[in-house]
DNA sequence: CACGAGACCTGTTCGC
DNA sequence: TGCGAACAGGTCTCGT
């Protein structure tokens, strides 16, 4: 389910709290339960669950696709992969199915990471640089100009879907927006980076902020059975609608593979150069 | 990070 | 209806 929005969204729920959901914020995780050992990423299963013990919530924050919880001493980093979920429980008898990981609250209630696939990956770590530092820049980095995007552009001569989804490029970015962002910018996905010009990049950059900000707005996508959280799977332009009339131009959406994954683009609005 | 295939997993949907 | 194949929001790792 996740990329930056649907993680952004979780991030503020978390932190804020929602209906339903208190802000866990200053909570102290008195204990935690590991249901799939693989789970956890760093360090073992043992000493995962004796040094989290203990520790406070401090802070809740997002970088790319990873919620970042900054305890008391260490950092809880947490990717929910492809079916990974995170929220608070008030109260419960036994784990729910596809429960993985459960922290218990000193005071009230419990943090559940549940995840169908087990692809889910957390770790405690002090430093957490060690976990998030290949990434890229945030797309919405201030000091991330169309000029730096187009200079970042050139320097690749990758196929710019595939580009988009290297998280060491730009950190976020998942196979929903990228086909988003492609779409808006009217760039077809298998134009090569170092043939996007100037003006093209800075439409690149809008695009991208635009498509993911509306995600944000729209509190994520929300597809099939994983998450239920957003709305924006309602708004896709190119995403999912394979052999659907395009809404700028009403031409067919057409799907590719790119690496491996999907890809759908509008071969009327997305003309290869 | 050049590129593809396979792995990691479970569940739903598609095609015959 | 049944049954296997294809596919799913993401990375890793290995082989070439």
């Amino acid at each position: 389910m996740p990329e930056l929005p649907e993680v952004e969204t979780i991030c503020i729920g978390l932190r804020n709290g929602i209906p339903e959901q208190p802000s866990i914020i200053g909570n102290q995780i008195s204990e935690a339960h590991v249901l799939w050992n693989r789970t956890i990423k760093e360090p073992t299963v043992e000493k995962f669950v004796s040094k989290i013990q203990g520790q406070e919530i401090i802070e809740i924050s997002r970088r790319g696709k990873f919620i970042v919880m900054r305890l008391s001493h260490d950092f809880l980093i947490i990717h929910l992969r492809m079916s990974g979920d995170l929220f608070y429980r008030r109260n419960f008898e036994s784990p729910a199915t596809h429960d993985r990981v459960i922290f218990k609250f000193k005071d009230d209630g419990y943090l559940v990471f549940n995840d169908t696939r087990k692809f889910g990956r957390i770790w405690l770590v002090v430093d957490d640089n060690e976990v998030l530092g290949g990434l890229g820049l945030e797309p919405f980095d201030p000091s991330l100009s169309g000029l730096e995007l187009y200079k970042m552009l050139q320097r690749r001569s990758t196929q710019i879907k595939k580009l988009l989804l290297e998280q060491s490029f730009l950190a976020g970015i998942g196979n929903i927006y990228a086909d988003e962002a492609l779409h808006l910018a009217r760039l077809h996905p298998l134009t090569l980076s170092n043939q996007i010009d100037i003006d093209s990049a800075e439409v690149l950059l809008r695009s991208i902020r635009s498509v993911l900000q509306d995600g944000i707005r729209h509190h994520g996508a929300s597809i099939d059975w994983v998450y239920k959280g957003g709305d924006f799977q309602n708004y896709f332009k190119v995403y999912k609608r394979t052999g659907l009339p395009c809404r700028q131009c009403s031409t067919l959406i057409e799907r590719i593979a790119v690496g491996q994954r999907s890809t759908h683009f509008c071969p009327n609005c997305q003309k290869q150069e």
